[in-house]
DNA sequence: ATCATTGCAAAAGATTTGCAAGGTC
DNA sequence: GACCTTGCAAATCTTTTGCAATGAT
């Protein structure tokens, strides 16, 4: 499920600490306590999360290491900015993964457990590029969410009634 | 831009009236005032809208045929549940576009003008059964979204800093 | 010492919900 | 008349912001 992280990895010469590091020098803004503990916290793993979700796995409130929502909301904006990380939206808020670093893909998302699911495809860029060649349209970027049911959950009986989904 | 909407029209035997009116009545729901002045707002164009936009294009509150927004809200689910609108999150909040009787496309979203442009490609539809099949993945759907400059905005310098988008 | 950053409280934006009054079947 | 719907107000959820205190360079 997960993908091999390592086969597909895109050249870089920094790791996201010392990118990072570059961004906040390059525009004068300053290395600190909370800054450090995201960045560790974020790039510990490779997965896609939210913003809840992360502040979840951060020390309690008191304890060292913590960091305040607000500034969680912050530094995950700039974590974005410099190239660290992408988001998108799904289900009504945004949903962030690794992008320095980490090979262009897209997801298969399941509507019953929630889970992501990378896959890669060099026809889909090829037919995104082919596409907006037509439109006359400058690419920044793409996303493609395939929804339905993994082949665990399509084992499963229907699912229970929820929330409705806000792809 | 916008699509030939009879060309690709899906064959449908009902309207969206009638179709909806079947769904409230297959679920003991009632046919309003409200439900008929949205039903009437939203398949009046072909375009793709948010809640707010809506509420805007609504009688004044006050006038005949107005809507309140917890009324528009808990329509526009009906009409999704309904599957006469689908929707979709873009930039932090919920966009609708007609989806009975319309044909499956994707879109280009232009982050200057914000405007979305739509196209249709079969071999999309090839390449996400493929990459479904290849994952074990049972599809109910896909939204692939295209993000960038259009034409005219191409042709305009570097826009103004702006609130972060979240696709 | 200067100026960026943090945490708090509060605001803001989008969407939902409880409930009494009103409308539909 | 039964019971679904509406509108209002208020709640909820996610994210942002003003500001005084704190921290980094």
């Amino acid at each position: 499920m997960a993908k091999d992280y390592s086969l597909n990895e895109v050249q870089v010469s920094m790791s996201p600490g010392e990118r990072f590091e570059e961004y906040l020098q390059s525009r004068g803004m300053r290395q600190t306590q909370q800054r450090r503990a995201l960045l560790e916290l974020v790039f510990s793993r490779h997965e896609h999360f939210d913003a809840d979700t992360l502040i979840e796995q951060l020390p309690a409130h008191g304890e060292s290491n913590h960091v305040s929502r607000p500034t969680v909301y912050r530094t995950l904006n700039e974590f974005v900015d410099a190239g660290l990380l992408r988001r998108f939206s799904l289900a009504g808020r945004s949903v962030y993964e690794h992008d320095y670093g980490y090979p262009e893909h897209d997801h298969l998302y399941c509507e019953k457990c929630q889970r992501l699911i990378e896959f890669q495809s060099e026809e889909l860029t090829r037919l995104r590029d082919q596409v907006a060649a037509e439109n006359r349209f400058r690419i920044s970027g793409h996303r493609l969410i395939i929804t339905g049911r993994c082949e665990s959950c399509s084992r499963t009986p229907r699912r229970t009634k929820r929330k409705q989904d806000r792809i």
